[in-house]
Order: C-alpha cells, then structure tokens, then sequence
DNA sequence: ATAAATGCAAAAAATTTGCAGCCGT
DNA sequence: ACGGCTGCAAATTTTTTGCATTTAT
C-alpha cells in the first residue's frame, strides 16, 4: 500500500516522510486527478503548505503531472499511470478518465506546421461534455 | 477598425460602450490569446475589475474562449477565429497558433470511450515544446 | 551536527463581490 | 428616471514565501 508510495519517493531521490508517503498514497488511490485542498482533506496533519511544497516536488521529480480543466485550480494526478486524457462535465464536474492518447500523430504535426519550434514534449488535452447524469431527457 | 469590435458585441447583445469596444479590438488585434492583465496593460482608462467584468460577458456571449496554459492565469482569444491550438515554449513563454485542428475524430473517439457521458461539446488542446531560441545549440 | 521537512503567519497573485455614483437612452 | 456600466474598496481563492522549530540521517 504506502510500499510503493514510498517506492516511487526514494526512485525520485525524495524523502519518503509519513506526510509525503500518504500525500502519494492519496494520489495513487484517486480515480481523478486531485487539487491540493482535495488531498489536504484527506491527509490529517498535514498543513496546506505542505500539500503544496510537496506536490512541487512530485512535479519537479516527475512523480505526478498538472492537469487543468476548465477553472484556474491545478489538479495532480499519478505521472506513472498510462498517458490519458479526461472528459469532464461542465454541468456537475463529473470526471471520466480516457483510454489511451491518439495525438502523438498529431504532435508531429504541430512541429511541422510551426517555424518557431524546434521540439514538442508535452501536450495538453481535454475535452468537456455533459454527463449521463446532467443529460436533458 | 472598431467598426468589427462593435458589431460583434452588438451581435452578443452587450452595450457596445467605449472600454468594451476597446477590449474587444485588443482582442482582435493580438496574435496571441491575452490575459486580463494584458488587456489592462492596453486599454487605458479601464479598470481592471471592469475588464474581468467584460471578459466574462464576451465569454458568455460567445464573442472568446477561454484558453490555459501551463499556469494557473485564464487567456482568452477571438472566439470567431477559426477552431485551432497552440504551441507553447515552456522555457520563455513563445506562442505559435497551430492552423486547424484535427481532433474531431478524437473526439468521437471520446464519447464511445466513455460509458458516463452523452456528449462531447468542447476540448482543449495544447501543446508544450521549446523554440528555436531557446533550444540548446 | 547538518541539512531537510514542517507549521504558522503573512504575503502575493488572480479573481470576485458590494456598493455608490455615473452615463446613456 | 431607469437600468446598465464603471470605479473603488474590500473580500475570496489559490498559491507562494519567510522564518523559526522540529526531525531525520
């Protein structure tokens, strides 16, 4: 369980804490991703700040990546988990996580058709719909 | 020149007042999405409050989307400009629009891979790579 | 003992809200 | 005059920073 919070801490050259293993450990049991007041909730002790200066870590050492949808609030999910993209509901925020990323083709693209580019590494995709739940019927 | 800010917000059913008119010609003009506090930076005499005031109605109005990058800061752009994404320098900020876009079929692709949702109105793509100026030689 | 990790308080940055006055029709 | 538009001040929200204390190696 927190074994391989704890795993992924040291492999990035982390200090594997009881607040940042159970920081990791929130984020390897979400289903979606999580903003930092989401796993302040759901982590008992640990101070905001914390959250916070850990989740840079994580970044900085790629054991989590942002994800951002429709407000200006940064979500974190599980970098080690598959490439995916999400599908939110604007009514209710409902989140679906998407099988597999079909834009490799379409980053090449993109440099292709840029001039002021020398290199894509990362990209971005999300899409926004309505959920069953929010449907008209 | 204001003539085409003033019909579009005409067209939304929004007050084509001077501050607005204004914002909406800056818009027009950049070659890149603005945030608010660019817009500040370019009409004079508004306040800033009255230009996240204004952004939101031109966002409701259909007038410009809304678009993120990698920070936490909302951009908007001339929504009746032609669907497309950009490409973003992660070292200095450089901004490329990419001409179209092909994730229609993705799209659909996500709503079939999605047991949840009944549809898909809207996605946001980005990508993220670095410009011949600040790629290493 | 040394460097990193944490909490608390405060600051900063982005955005929103309340309210009173102004302005156009 | 009426309702919408705006500015100013203040509040909220999200995130960052400073500093002193605790903790781990």
């Amino acid at each position: 369980m927190s074994q391989a919070a704890m795993n992924l801490l040291r492999k990035a050259n982390i200090r594997a804490t009881t607040h940042r293993t159970a920081i990791v450990r929130e984020l390897m049991a979400a289903k979606t991703p999580l903003t930092a007041e989401m796993i302040h909730a759901r982590v008992t002790g640990a101070d905001l700040v914390t959250i916070y200066r850990t989740l840079e870590q994580l970044h900085k050492g790629g054991i989590v990546r942002d994800v951002r949808f429709k407000d200006a609030i940064i979500r974190y999910e599980i970098a080690q988990d598959s490439h995916h993209h999400h599908l939110v509901c604007t009514k209710c925020g409902t989140i679906d996580e998407l099988p597999g990323c079909a834009v490799e083709s379409l980053e090449k693209n993109a440099l292709e058709a840029s001039k002021r580019f020398s290199s894509v590494e990362e990209h971005a995709l999300e899409f926004f719909g309505t959920c069953v739940s929010c449907a008209p019927r």
